[in-house]
DNA sequence: CTGAAAGCGCTAACAC
DNA sequence: GTGTTAGCGCTTTCAG
């Protein structure tokens, strides 16, 4: 298996660069030439020596991906994220090397090193530390989540105002006056993370643009934090109908807290989840849910980062369109 | 940033050798010349160029893994076997290209361009088509997961047999006489994966060791599923006290099940799980569970794959010995 | 349409 | 203890 270019280009009797150019299409080969030489890839295995070619090329064909790899929280969702960044790679003949999202020297290594053409990082924060060292990098980077000043860098995400007001609306024009949204843990809010943040002025904006009511209570990834949540909102709102669940984690434990409390879903309150559709039609009653497209996401990533690799595009911030799908856990309000 | 072993070298008045030595600490390097390369390196912020690197030595301090990116199944615990890869991986001063499962020529790809030291594949089965492969390879692999002839391999994994066994001898010793396990989806078990087998195997011998009657039933990582499995237990043992849960999916819908056929946990059925401590914690009452040490079994995976690589041990299997931990999920039988 | 050859940046003999 | 240098396998001018 230790067979070179010039093992190939002997067998096919032509030279090096021309094996070389059959291989990346960079010029023009007559059928013949080009048959032989393929014909003695084939029957000699040869596959290219990635190093290299990254050392001739100066192109590796391997994005770094930082992700989360906690465990605590939508594990699912993180997942989806990866192989959507995996598959969408490959589409570009790309691998991908996985970096942990604290590693911030991972990232100076991994790129300094010429180890990768580009860096897609997950789940960024406000100020995320991440953030300021890329400007020290040579390769391009991609960002799933929202920096504080997202000016100049290249950003992807749900559109996650438009999801909260979209999520509020729906309630509304079921007829919903008095709604709640239980969002994420206050630490997250804390560390002013940009998804949390928007979600809330979405869901905010969307209750006022209606007139009706809303109020929004964090709500720790946990049962004890989900049934503290529910029973927080059950107070400030005696009388409310309609739920928007931007917690996965809790979900389960915020659905069995109503049920403990006597209100029951849809009949009592109407219930919007704002997670993947896997986790939607995973629990006892199909929830309707804004969809959180982890997986498209991760590619259009991924589509970004080539499209500044090969073609020295712009950055820019793309913001996917929410969708909502009505399932069995939202209806009007009962008389 | 496109400073070289040259630039260095200039810089700290030295040949492009010491420099390399210094790096690699692979002859003897006066403190002096040291000192002074370390401050050019440092000065200069440089990094050697991973390719170069690899294309000289023909060592890309990098690994491959091998992990199921499918969102159904334990996802808390691939995660967790991902997390003691990389963290590991660093340890050894290597990093980690992520491949998906099923890419069967990701493999080939990245063994046979040279891209990576060795691979790590999870998620093995009694037949995988990813084993024959290897013997084409030039790099060691490790197998997370026991394939059915495992000869000339090197493997980990939990002891499973020893787990069931472990968790039905727990539940004799309590005083339960009859005890049940609720395994793995058929489908699983259809494709032999040796885990499922060993589980049903160590369980079956523990519970005619202790002389007590057990059944198994395969159980759907589904809400639906698990409430077929536990009425099918009740069904085949109306008077079980005792439940060995190997799905950590259906836990919590095994548990709600439980409740909702009047069967008070522990009081009326003991349970113990078979799954990580933080799975076994997260529910509404804590389990008692046989650890899934997934962290340390990726680790283990990361040492046997260095070991291969920098001393060229021989292929070796390691079972790594269970542990029960007691929680309030277990109690001895009520008269 | 094809070849020859100069690097890419580093490691590891082989010198001294 | 240090320096010189020949590759490692590929890409890409520069020449036909």
């Amino acid at each position: 298996m230790a067979t070179t270019i010039d093992d190939v280009a002997r067998a096919a009797g032509v030279s090096t660069s021309t094996v070389s150019y059959v291989l990346s299409g960079k010029r023009p080969i007559s059928a013949p030439t080009r048959q032989r030489v393929e014909r003695a890839i084939r029957e000699l295995g040869y596959r290219p020596h990635a190093g290299a070619r990254a050392l001739a090329s100066s192109r590796t064909n391997v994005l770094a991906l930082m992700a989360p790899l906690r465990v605590d929280v939508n594990v699912s969702v993180i997942m989806q994220f990866v192989t959507g960044v995996v598959t969408a790679a490959r589409t570009f003949d790309h691998d991908v090397l996985l970096l942990t999202a604290d590693e911030i020297a991972g990232m100076e290594r991994v790129a300094n090193g010429s180890m990768v053409d580009a860096l897609v990082m997950m789940d960024i924060e406000a100020d995320d530390p991440r953030v300021p060292v890329l400007a020290g990098l040579s390769q391009p980077a991609v960002l799933i989540g929202l920096p504080r000043d997202p000016e100049g860098l290249s950003c992807v995400d749900l559109d996650f105002e438009a999801a909260g007001h979209l999520a509020a609306r729906h309630l509304a024009r079921l007829g919903h006056r008095q709604i709640a949204l239980l969002g994420s843990p206050q630490a997250v809010l804390d560390r002013h993370t940009s998804y949390a943040e928007r979600m809330i002025r979405g869901f905010t904006r969307g209750t006022s643009d209606a007139g009706v009511t809303g109020v929004v209570e964090p709500c720790e990834s946990s049962m004890a934090g989900a049934v503290d949540a529910v029973d927080r909102v059950l107070a400030a709102l005696p009388d409310v109908t309609g739920l928007v669940v931007h917690n996965e984690v809790a979900l389960p434990w915020v659905l069995a807290t109503l049920r403990e409390r006597g209100r029951h879903v849809p009949d009592d309150v109407s219930v919007v989840a704002v997670c993947p559709p896997d986790v939607a039609v995973g629990q006892a009653l199909p929830l309707t849910n804004v969809d959180i497209p982890a997986h498209a996401i991760g590619r259009v990533a991924v589509e970004m980062a080539m499209a500044r690799v090969e073609r020295s595009e712009p950055a820019e911030t793309r913001l996917l369109a929410p969708m909502l799908v009505e399932r069995a856990s939202t209806v009007a309000p009962v008389r």
